[in-house]
RNA sequence: GGUCGAGUAGCUCAGGGGAUAGAGCAACGGCCUUCUAAGCCGUCGGUCGCAGGUUCGAAUCCUGCCUCGAUCACCA
């Protein structure tokens, strides 16, 4: 379906070369929404014609007003006001599109089509610490794009790349066997994840006393730092690691098992998903035998000690090192291993990565050195780069125990939403789905609280000040869902009309009905849009527009109590589609809508 | 120092060539005998970091500067 921008802005074209001889360029067509406080619903700007026209703004407008009143049949009639000329299309128009709405099954979703799927990685936590609040932001956006993607008709696959070996695992295993006294899971009580994170914080503390006691007795801090007794023993663990060492690979196995029972919780709670999971431990060794022959086909460089490098330094980068000299992989390598590798699996037509903006220039190395390796689908590598989330005083930091933690902050915000329902009179103790609608509302405004922000901008958040439920919110939206639900429940027991029968008047809707039908009508746009530039914001921010569209609709207008069946059914529809929207915008959100609140 | 990103109301954020720059929070004032007041309506609040430039028109594009952040490891 062709919008209605795309359809004026041709027929101004047309309306300009009848009228003035010289077929104008589309992007000196500028048509936009009308501003609300003005009459008309779509606005084409005048001043780029003027020098095509020879005439002034407000005659061009005339003219071209009066051509498309004449020649365009949604067209009703023109304002012009100064080099505006305003288009109001006819209720005809507005009843077409909102009567093929109501029809369609899952409006403003695409469905899928045939094409090479698009990958999203996201998530990629380390098995060394439980999630936390940068973790929440990653995953909520990982989840949500992947849904915006899906909605704009694509294939689409999640992936997970568990970073499950390497050092920092090392660390915490060390740690548990030496001062763990055999804990686990079930003897501590704790989450399988916060009992290794523990482990891996108590790796660091006994290695800083080893680090600060060899620099008392003389040492300068790099050597004390690398020959640190617990240092080299974890060095020693990853090599038996890699050596396929029965002892090392069974506790390794043992305590991932009860890192994965812990994220299982958490993931589950956050509503995310994946459909495929690699894990490191798996694909490590994949980059090498690329960049090896990259070196045979001498698009790398070797240097004297052996390492292997990408000379980027002609694309103003630096050289990349994606050999250490005793042959072993970095990174980058890995990197370049698993890209490959999800490319042969999937064949994508572009590959998302979720990753912070803090490796953005890992992302555009790992670009250009495919690029060198002559891959040619270099550039379906998208790194989709997120601001890092931040406290009132900074990044959150381990050793300063200012981590937000992912299982205690959905927690207190659970605390926060029973006890502002509470408060409110909504729900009492033990009611019946009290439970579960703790859980929608308190995820509904964390969850909403991250997406409503542009991804690439960082986000503050203060812990002390407990995130919002009124206002620019999750819950606000949630409860215009439940009102809505309410009414229509209402208007059932009432035995009222819902669904139209033609003879609803749309010529002359109360400006809260045309501002609902105008906000419906973008939902599509809103979603192509979100989905070309990968942002869950653009969504969330409509959902808002829309709920507080309605919620003037519901204090303005009377539903129920109207005389004219024919209003009250349209209201009604409208109050139907209007829940639906926001449903399936919420659902892209992956934030879920209850029936009562 | 190089590269990249960000600076919009007291605070958190929208807007990314077009009309008088918008929301929420906070503050203040109204609206529940009437469809759910987690709501609605109103008041207050701005040198869109600074300076140039392009344009009929700049918060938006370009250049320079300032501030903040990230990054530039034989770390991941």
């Amino acid at each position: 379906m062709i919008n209605i921008e795309q359809l004026l802005t041709q027929n101004t074209i047309e309306a300009v070369k009848a009228l003035y001889n010289t077929e104008p360029e589309a992007s000196l067509v500028a048509v936009q929404k009308t501003r609300p406080e003005i009459q008309g619903d779509y606005t084409i700007v005048m001043f780029p014609l003027l020098r095509i026209s020879k005439k002034n703004p407000v005659q061009t407008a005339e003219d071209i007003g009066q051509w498309i009143i004449n020649n365009v049949d949604i067209a009703e009639k023109f304002d012009v006001i100064k080099g505006f000329l305003n288009i109001t299309l006819k209720a005809d128009y507005w009843k077409g599109f909102f009567t093929g709405a109501l029809r369609e099954e899952n409006y403003g979703i695409v469905p899928t089509r045939d094409v090479a799927p698009v990958v999203v990685e996201y998530s990629s936590p380390n098995t060394n610490k439980p999630l936390h609040l940068g973790h929440i932001r990653n995953n909520l956006l990982g989840f949500a794009v992947s849904n915006i993607i899906a909605a704009n008709g694509y294939p689409t696959i999640k992936v997970n790349l568990v970073n499950d070996r390497g050092i920092h695992i090392c660390k915490s295993m060390l740690a548990w066997q030496k001062f763990g006294n055999g804990e686990t899971p079930e003897s501590s009580g704790m989450k399988g994840d916060h009992l290794i994170g523990k482990y891996y914080v108590r790796f660091d503390k006994e290695y800083k006393l080893e680090v600060a006691k060899l620099i008392e007795q003389g040492m300068d801090e790099d050597e004390a730092k690398e020959s640190a007794p617990l240092m080299q023993e974890a060095r020693a663990m990853l090599r038996r690691w890699e050596n396929n060492d029965a002892e090392v690979r069974s506790l390794w196995e043992k305590m991932n098992s009860w890192v994965y029972a812990g994220f299982d919780i958490t993931y589950n709670r956050m509503g995310v998903s994946f459909d495929k999971i690699y894990y490191e431990s798996e694909t490590y060794l994949l980059g090498k035998d690329l960049v090896l022959k990259g070196l045979e086909e001498g698009k790398l460089v070797q240097k004297d000690d052996s390492s292997v490098w990408a000379d980027l330094t002609n694309q103003g980068l630096d050289e990349k090192i994606l050999l250490r000299s005793d042959g072993t992989s970095v990174y980058m390598t890995q990197d370049l291993g698993t890209a490959n590798l999800r490319y042969k699996d999937y064949m994508p037509q572009k590959m998302v990565y979720v990753v912070g903006n803090e490796q953005n220039y890992h992302f555009d190395v790992l670009a250009r050195v495919l690029k060198m390796l002559g891959k040619e689908w270099a550039d379906t590598v998208y790194h989709l780069s997120y601001g890092m989330v931040e406290l009132p005083h900074g990044k959150m930091k381990s050793r300063e125990g200012t981590v937000v933690d992912a299982d205690d902050l959905m927690d207190g915000m659970y605390d926060t939403a029973k006890q502002m329902s509470e408060e409110l009179g909504k729900v009492k103790e033990g009611d019946e789905g009290a439970d579960a609608l703790y859980n929608m509302v308190s995820l509904g405004a964390l969850k909403y609280f991250i997406l409503k922000v542009d991804p690439k901008k960082k986000m503050l958040f203060n812990p002390e000040e407990s995130i919002d439920f009124n206002g620019n919110t999750g819950p606000f939206i949630q409860y215009t869902y439940a009102r809505i639900r309410s009414l229509l429940r209402k208007a059932a027991v009432q035995n009222k009309r819902i669904e139209l029968n033609g003879d609803e008047d749309f010529t002359s809707l109360h400006s809260a009905e045309m501002d609902i039908l105008k906000a419906l009508h973008e939902y599509p746009g809103v979603i192509k849009n979100a989905g070309d530039n990968l942002s869950p914001a653009m969504i969330a921010n409509y959902a808002y527009d829309l709920a507080k569209a309605f919620n003037s609709f519901y204090q303005e207008v009377s539903v129920l109590k109207e005389d004219d069946e024919n209003k009250t059914a349209l209201r009604l529809s409208l109050s139907l589609m209007t829940g639906k929207v926001i449903k399936s915008a919420m659902g892209l959100l992956g934030i879920e809508v209850p029936e009562r609140m």
